[in-house]
DNA sequence: TGTATTATTGAGTATGCACTCAGTTATAGA
DNA sequence: TCTATAACTGAGTGCATACTCAATAATACA
């Protein structure tokens, strides 16, 4: 029986923040600017977020999350590995290349040190899937043998990472750089 | 005729950069806490940088000249391109688990947005080299055609920089993840 | 040895920013 | 429609910190 928070509101900041964050960098974001961008007061923003520590968590998870929807939505679970692999891959390239500045922001959280544990823990729980094709991937022999299984999933997010650098650079070769960047993946870790 | 500045004075106020950034951030790291590190007066530190900014570019500048020297010693011109391209590998990948402070503060500057134009430009400067060696293996015919060249060497960079994640992870299984990282990267980019 | 010059010091200053709070407004439920 | 509750506002507060400066110390050179 009382005014009910927004969760619009909450959006708008987190989208605010998104912004601001990207242009700024984090610490150098005043959250007065935030919340003018998001259209509310500076003391609104804290009655979303006890502390911008806590702004900064929930951003961190809120992009995790839509980044794991870009990937994940439509996964061919029935397919070969090669196929749920490329799905992953251009899922990811795509996000990242519609989304600079979530992509920006996420780069600068997840080397800033200020993140728990448990958002950490929570970024990484949507990405199931591509475990079970790794595993998968394992047990029909489609792994060049020398290849250690931790790297597989790194490796490509490290070489799709720098695709979307190489697409943002030229836009116009988008296709090209998706796609060799995908067979330098597929050849770096299949057999034959 | 006068007193001259101290070049010890200067590393040592780097060195302490270094330290306090990878442990509190870039931004969150007080001016003060680098210069109490450094064992000079806060003062001194300004005689050195004109600004924050100014020591967080020339700190740039140190450590990417570092990891030349690491990467490019003993460069093997004359040996094949894939030897020439596992020297370089090895180089970063054994800098970075050595020096894991300079990486962690080296990935913060890079994407910090407070890095000027000069200093960026002036940390590439020293990888000619590797330009080189990827020139020769176009000429050569050792690449897979539909490899576009500029992501060469940024692969390498990707592929590397995972390797050390998991390296530091799993320091035994160092030499695992050095040469099956290796051998993915060559592999995803030549021929056969 | 004397002196001009500049490094060095650390307390002080001005600024910026995360967060607060008293007053106000919107809303759910009676 | 009335009321209790909680969201909303923005000026204000206290603290952190980048940078300054007057006093002092060290050094190159004459």
């Amino acid at each position: 029986m009382a005014r009910p928070k927004s969760e619009d509101k909450r959006n708008g900041i987190l989208d605010a923040a998104t912004h601001v964050f990207a242009e700024r960098g984090l610490s150098a974001a005043p959250t007065s600017e935030i919340s003018k961008r998001a259209g509310v007061a500076e003391g609104t923003l804290f009655t979303y977020f006890e502390t911008k520590s806590d702004l900064i968590n929930a951003l961190y998870r809120a992009i995790k999350s839509e980044l794991a929807d870009a990937m994940m939505s439509g996964f061919p679970r029935k397919k070969s590995v090669r196929t749920r692999l490329r799905h992953v891959w251009d899922g990811y390239v795509n996000w990242g290349v519609t989304n600079p500045k979530q992509r920006r922001v996420l780069a600068q959280l997840q080397v800033s040190g200020m993140l728990s544990k448990e958002s950490i823990a929570a970024g990484g729980a949507p990405f199931v899937e591509m475990q079970n094709t790794i595993r998968d991937a394992i047990d029909q022999h489609i792994l060049r043998v020398d290849v250690p299984i931790e790297m597989i999933s790194k490796m490509l997010a490290a070489l799709a990472e720098s695709a979307m650098d190489l697409i943002a650079l030229k836009p116009a070769m988008a296709n090209k750089y998706r796609n060799g960047g995908f067979e330098i993946y597929w050849a770096g870790i299949a057999r034959k």
